[in-house]
DNA sequence: AAGTGTGAAGTAAACGTTATATCTCATAAG
DNA sequence: CTTATGAGATATAACGTTTACTTCACACTT
């Protein structure tokens, strides 16, 4: 039913291959052809089968997005600069999210592949290295983001945590604050990479690290209210705390308020993401940007240089250093 | 280079449909066939190429997701629901945002058509009607969401906005205040439904629609702000303010503070959309909340079915029907 | 003994492009 | 007058599937 090429090259006796060539501007073709086609596919109101020609040419001008959970504002940013990357490049962005559950990253990471992808953009939850190699086995280009996978050979591209957990830490420093806490996160690489940017930051500063003032919290901001509150338990309590992310952050003000204390002159509060709406909290929070356009652009650039490449896929490695965004909550 | 079906049939002496066959199980194949296609297949990892099968089968089960933009947490959460909800169907979907610009969307739209999408889901900023036609006149399925667009023959599904103003509204007067404003927004069809429906809850409780607590502002907070600032000037004050949207509420709620009032016992705010940081809020937002995953579920659901359907395309419209949310802000 | 059914395969032709090689004809060069 | 040259076109074969039809062997009727 749709208009192929054969009904433009029909009407005007040519064969196929001339309109291809036309429809493509490649090869010789007179003028006076090139218009005659050009017109009649407008008539037609002709439109490219892609399908038929990435099967030709091997080539679906579509990249994979795999993501935790594109609801995440993090998430969407970063998938919001990854298709405004590979936009000029006729490229197209097929998102899939697996909810933390490998297995369904498992099942998606396949269901991209069999669509013949051009090249994948991973935040992954494995824990195994075997879904990435057979990827890199079947020689398409990868590039992760944020979440580092040990073992596999393939360019990452995230967030410089240590440098975020030292540049929040400091900055608390700067401030006058001297009892200094942490609400640490869960996950093992990037909750261990912000502590240790802390620890250093305090030592650097000839603080003491103190292990009663680490706890641990979850992603969101209840987890960070009840770390808050086991934290304001017994004296001394600390005068300022760096937060793992910005919802943990949140869960701490709220506590911290609740004991009649407050931000920043009791406690000052610094937590890092910064979350679109961390400017209008009852104390506007600072926090950390950890640079999620550019995690989003470098490595779509990464992976769109890949996928140009004729061979050696050298692999990459890209931090991206954080900044600080000084609102209220450590004002003083 | 990748594993093909002939691949399999090769070494074991049997013809590609054979394997083909055993692979979507389908048609007569002895067991011990299948059993021996099946675990050559798993031996040599092959894959289904998804172009090849469309080609032929003219289904490429992937369908089109226009949005205005998907970083806006409204329509991060309606391309979830779409996407989980086509996921069971084996669908896949391609997200395109246009950033509200028209033509951007016109061309968005031609490359998702030219990928031969089975389906195409829209929040459009169309000012005519003729994309629109155009897609429909290829007989693919379309459903608009959001935003209805006149003279479009296609099932639509969108919150219900006078409903929405109808609510908030009424709450407020539940609530004790009398002199009610309302902040309105700028998009034509939405925020003069939100508007009637303000009308229309004044009236029914013989309350007075005074033209002066009607104020434009857009959709950002900061535009919020300067039109509560407007409305604080000049005396009799509202008691209670509907917002067009929750960051038009946001702003508001800071141009009140300012002005040394409370929220909300000298002044109630209701917004809507229910964004989720509204519990996070200095004073935490009442809100209408617009069912945001029901928008996109419905949506969703209507374009499985006209996809599956044989004919007919019977054209639906679908109001989602709002719920208040009650917070602090309305507490009195 | 010939016909009928049926389970298990196979053959050939699509699907709508692009890649590769080839053909035609005119003009230029030797 | 033959041979290059090259522009402008064409024919044919991919690309990797699925679909529709055919073949074959064997068992079961009649």
């Amino acid at each position: 039913m749709p208009v192929t090429m054969l009904d433009i090259a029909k009407g005007l006796n040519v064969s196929v291959v001339t309109v291809s060539k036309v429809l493509r501007n490649q090869g010789k073709i007179s003028a006076a052809t090139r218009k005659r086609v050009l017109q009649r596919a407008k008539e037609l109101n002709y439109q490219t089968n892609w399908i038929a020609r990435s099967l030709v040419t091997r080539r679906t001008f579509t990249i994979g997005l795999l993501l935790p959970d594109f609801t995440h504002p993090f998430f969407a940013e970063v998938a919001k600069a990854v298709a405004e990357t590979v936009r000029p490049h006729g490229y197209h962005v097929i998102i899939s999210y697996f909810e933390e559950d490998p297995e369904l990253e498992k099942n998606e990471a396949d269901a991209l592949m069999a669509r013949q992808v051009d090249g994948l953009i991973a935040a992954s939850a494995q824990s195994s290295s075997d879904l990435f190699e057979g990827i890199l086995a079947r020689k398409v280009p990868l590039v992760l983001i944020d979440r580092p996978i040990p073992g596999v050979p393939a360019s990452f591209v995230g967030a410089d945590n240590e440098a975020i957990g030292k540049l929040a830490t400091s900055h608390l420093i700067a401030r006058g604050c001297t009892r200094i806490a942490h609400l640490r996160g869960p996950k093992i690489g990037i909750a261990s990479a912000r502590m240790a940017g802390y620890r250093h930051a305090l030592q650097k500063h000839d603080l003491a690290v103190t292990s009663r003032y680490i706890v641990g919290a979850r992603y969101v901001d209840s987890s960070g209210y009840s770390a808050m509150r086991k934290l304001l338990q017994q004296p001394p309590i600390p005068d300022g705390v760096f937060c793992y992310n910005d919802p943990v952050a949140i869960g701490a003000m709220r506590a911290i308020a609740e004991a009649g204390l407050r931000i920043p002159q009791d406690i000052a509060v610094v937590g890092a993401g910064n979350v679109h709406y961390s400017d209008f909290l009852a104390v506007p929070l600072t926090t950390v940007d950890q640079g999620t356009v550019q995690i989003g652009r470098q490595a779509a650039e990464l992976l769109m240089e890949q996928i140009g490449a004729k061979r050696k896929p050298r692999i990459r490695r890209v931090l991206i250093t954080p900044t600080l965004v000084v609102r209220q909550s450590s004002q003083r």
